[in-house]
DNA sequence: TACCAGGGCCTTT
DNA sequence: AAAGGCCATGGT
């Protein structure tokens, strides 16, 4: 193995839980490595114990893009000290410490939460790769950029067959097309407060409000955004009968992740 | 409110 | 190998 050209020290972070817990469908494990593409930038990371060790990047951007996109300057320590004063939400942190909620791009994020819909990690995953393979642009390093809303909103459903996204290739086009026209203005999302952003992104036709929370937590870092799927409601109702304590709610979305995590990994519960 | 909309991964036989 | 279930949903 190559040496790598930089290693982090992480604390409460765990590679192998934050890229395969569906928050994000470009990164694929090769061996212990696991390589992705983020906003046209391509990545090797891999960890051991507490080191993120850095390949196929630059210092800088390990220490600039990709901390960032791992969010790792956030403490989430100090989170799971909050939410662990429930005692279930303890078990769950425990059982989970090292998610990390990714800062991720909010055009790309849209449009792979579109994709998710009543759908499956490995199939969404090889939705995206497709869309990127077909209409994403090739830099000089090699990797495939998310297809720009410009060239999505130019195509016909039909265009977009190759994809395989079924009755999804029409929401996808919805979004391309309101994104460039302005309708749904992602930089003016990002400043709304979160109700209001929400109702914004639900213009898109496909979008409702599982899809527009996911956008909201993963591609706009809006931890209270809190999506409810059928596990989550159903892991609520179980683990809060009252719903979430309010002191909880600001960070509800980190909250969901580790209950989220835990629901799936222990289906005899729920 | 219930049902339907691609398609393929994964488990079971 | 073949079949069927299942899917972090939303529109009609």
């Amino acid at each position: 193995m190559k040496q790598s050209v930089k290693q982090i020290l992480v604390r409460d972070f765990e590679l192998d839980t934050v890229l395969g817990c569906g928050q994000c469908f470009r990164w694929e494990k090769d061996g212990p490595l696991w390589r992705g593409v983020a906003q046209g930038r391509h990545v090797s990371v891999s960890q051991e114990c507490n080191i993120l060790s850095f390949y196929d990047t630059t210092p800088q951007e390990a220490e600039g893009f990709w901390s960032d996109y791992f969010d790792l300057q956030t403490d989430y320590s100090a989170m799971k000290r909050l939410f662990s004063e429930h005692p279930v939400m303890a078990q769950a942190c425990n059982f989970a410490p090292g998610i990390h909620i990714l800062r991720q791009e909010p055009w790309e994020t849209l449009c792979t939460f579109i994709l998710s819909q009543n759908n499956n990690i490995p199939r969404i995953k090889g939705l995206v790769q497709r869309l990127c393979e077909q209409f994403g642009d090739v830099n000089e390093s090699g990797p495939l950029a998310f297809p720009v809303p410009e060239k999505l909103a130019r195509l016909s459903p039909e265009e977009l067959t190759p994809v395989r996204a079924g009755f999804r290739a029409a929401y996808l086009i919805d979004a391309a097309r309101k994104v460039v026209s302005g309708e749904v203005d992602l930089a003016a999302i990002a400043a709304m407060e979160t109700n209001e952003a929400r109702q914004a992104l639900m213009k898109i036709k496909g979008v409702g409000p599982k899809v527009a929370d996911c956008t909201l937590l993963f591609g706009f870092h809006r931890l209270d955004s809190f999506p409810q799927d059928v596990w989550i409601k159903r892991a609520v109702a179980a683990l809060f009968p009252e719903g979430l304590p309010p002191e909880m709610l600001p960070l509800a979305g980190v909250a969901q992740q580790y209950i989220f995590h835990y629901a799936r990994c222990h289906p005899e519960l729920f």
